[in-house]
DNA sequence: CATGAATGAGGGTTCATTCAT
DNA sequence: GATGAATGAACCCTCATTCAT
């Protein structure tokens, strides 16, 4: 019943599927794609996606899985010496921005704002470790445990609003966006007041 | 053609049918509601919904359109001295986080995600406006108008993304929910980096 | 009861709303035209249409009707003179396929093979009594009267033939539409059989 | 691809569904027929109809083309001696005017009339095909080329033109259906002329 | 396990017709 | 008689899902 190859075989459609099913959704969208867009662009018959996904929606998990899976691979090495925390926000927001794949993301967003059982997997799959990852980070600076939680969702919130400003096309946003993780970083850590007075 | 009375007729209709449409979509999500649904909640026959509307979409576009004339004239009146910096941006976040009708926003915000048309009627109606807004409040703090600008996209974002993270049912944001607003401000006034030191 | 003066308003508002049917069937067909669409060519309003026809199908009945009577007043005058018979076919045939207004024809044409009852009408209130036309043109040359009723449903049948390969866009019939009638005259009198030898 | 069965199966089931089609169509006209009566007919589903047909229209196009198939196919075999002119006329007439299956034709002329992809289609798969046949017949005959191929529009469009007295129920057509062919091929060949002085 | 033809429920939309004003 | 908003039945078509081969 365990055997490896054939797990390997069966864990090798599914990323043929899921790969398929990312790029017709980055291109069209979760509602516009058919099963049979899919299935054409995976090459092989519609029927088969059901032998390993339950349903359309599943498609849709499976990428935000996988997704999880290869954001802990990805995540770039944190340098030993972050120097100051100017740097280390700088760093942060800077890996936060770099989403690549913006128009998959846009796809789990919408999907996500509307499909409950897809939102609690996001949150728990994506958010919740990002979240925790980002606490690490920026733990150990003295603050105490509920204040840096509260810090770190408002930061990523930040970067999470960012980012829909950029798809919505803010023409400042889109065309700073390269300087926008030195700025940014620079307000926050200084806070706004004092640029003010 | 120009009749008065025939002209508040129609409105009224079309406020009857977006009404009927905002509370189904909240309810329901754009795409599983039907037009069925929407006519039997407003209590009218299907057809009459495409006397007054193009299509679905229109509705939500109408929807979109009459939050920025309910935002415009339900701006909270400002107060006259708002005292120190750092009062002004709470009372920000305050009216910025109290969202009503979350789960209509929600459905928007799907929508657009996917909808390039509904995306610059709310990049147009109400993000623009809302900026310029925000823009007008925080002006006259002796700040460079980029830097305004910048900021100004910034702390709407957090706006943005924190309240996308109460929508994901995230424990800490929606526990302190109400507190948010003045333990932000402290942050984002101060600066992050003073609490660290 | 009877207001000569009311009659004529409603022959002239019958009389309008039938040049606009007659109009836009014309151009769109009959099935996509809508009632809209003719109230609104008409300058009135869509109820109104039904005080005058039963429905949208009596408005082709009515255009029916029309054609009947102004084909009796448009009849051309006779020559008194006709000169010989291969002249007479020849003014039949001029006359015939002079049809003004295809496109309505065509319409007509196309509903009355699957609408029974226009059928009929067609039948009584325009094919008959062109029939009877022809008849009385061509009689008094010696024919034996069954004869004569045959060669006339022959010739006019040849008309309509003629007709619907020029709606279809034969070539060759479009592009000797003009000498058409003088060939096909001298083709029907001497007979096909000479031509052959 | 290319799999010889699968291609027979594929045949079988259009073949299946234009019968179902051209039998409804017959009975009730174009417009009138719902997919849902086509599918019940045919003893499927609605959706496997547009597994094999773009949209309802297709259908026709797929009768008509199916028609010129047969037409190829069941062509009588052409008498090896005619005998004389006239012979040759009546036989043409006789072929012509035995056209079976005239409540489908009138559906087909209907809907031709109206479309114009369908006008066209009728026009290269079935009219044009049947002069060239007739031109064959005629031919050889000592005609001019010209000459020969108005004569063969000329007698055809008169066949059609009976058709359609046929079907519009005109008395004498209809009672002398059967004698049709003799007669009106004396009237051509001969000229009717000859009948009159 | 792969295939892909068959399924059939479901939905957006149209439009002839009605009728209260 | 004129209006045109309201009606709602009806229809074409899509597509996620199933299952016999």
């Amino acid at each position: 019943m365990k055997d490896p190859i054939q797990d390997q075989l069966i864990a090798a459609r599914r990323n043929q599927i899921l790969d398929a099913a990312a790029h017709v959704f980055a291109d069209k969208g979760f509602h516009p794609t058919t099963i049979k867009d899919i299935a054409r662009h995976a090459g092989i018959a519609d029927g088969t996606i059901y032998n390993y996904f339950e349903n359309k929606t599943a498609l849709l998990m499976g990428i935000l899985e996988r997704m999880r899976e290869q954001a802990i691979q990805q995540m770039p090495p944190l340098p030993t010496d972050l120097g100051d925390f100017h740097n280390l926000v700088r760093f942060y927001l800077q890996a936060a921005l770099q989403q690549q794949n913006t128009s998959l993301f846009r796809i789990v967003i919408s999907e996500m704002m509307v499909n409950p059982e897809l939102r609690v997997q996001y949150q728990q799959t994506i958010l919740e470790p990002t979240l925790q990852m980002a606490e690490m980070l920026f733990a150990e600076r003295g603050l105490p445990p509920d204040e840096l939680r509260l810090l770190v969702r408002a930061i990523s919130g930040m970067v999470m609003g960012l980012i829909m400003q950029h798809i919505m096309g803010d023409s400042l946003v889109v065309d700073h966006w390269d300087t926008l993780p030195d700025r940014i970083a620079e307000l926050l850590v200084n806070g706004i007041g004092r640029a003010v007075s």
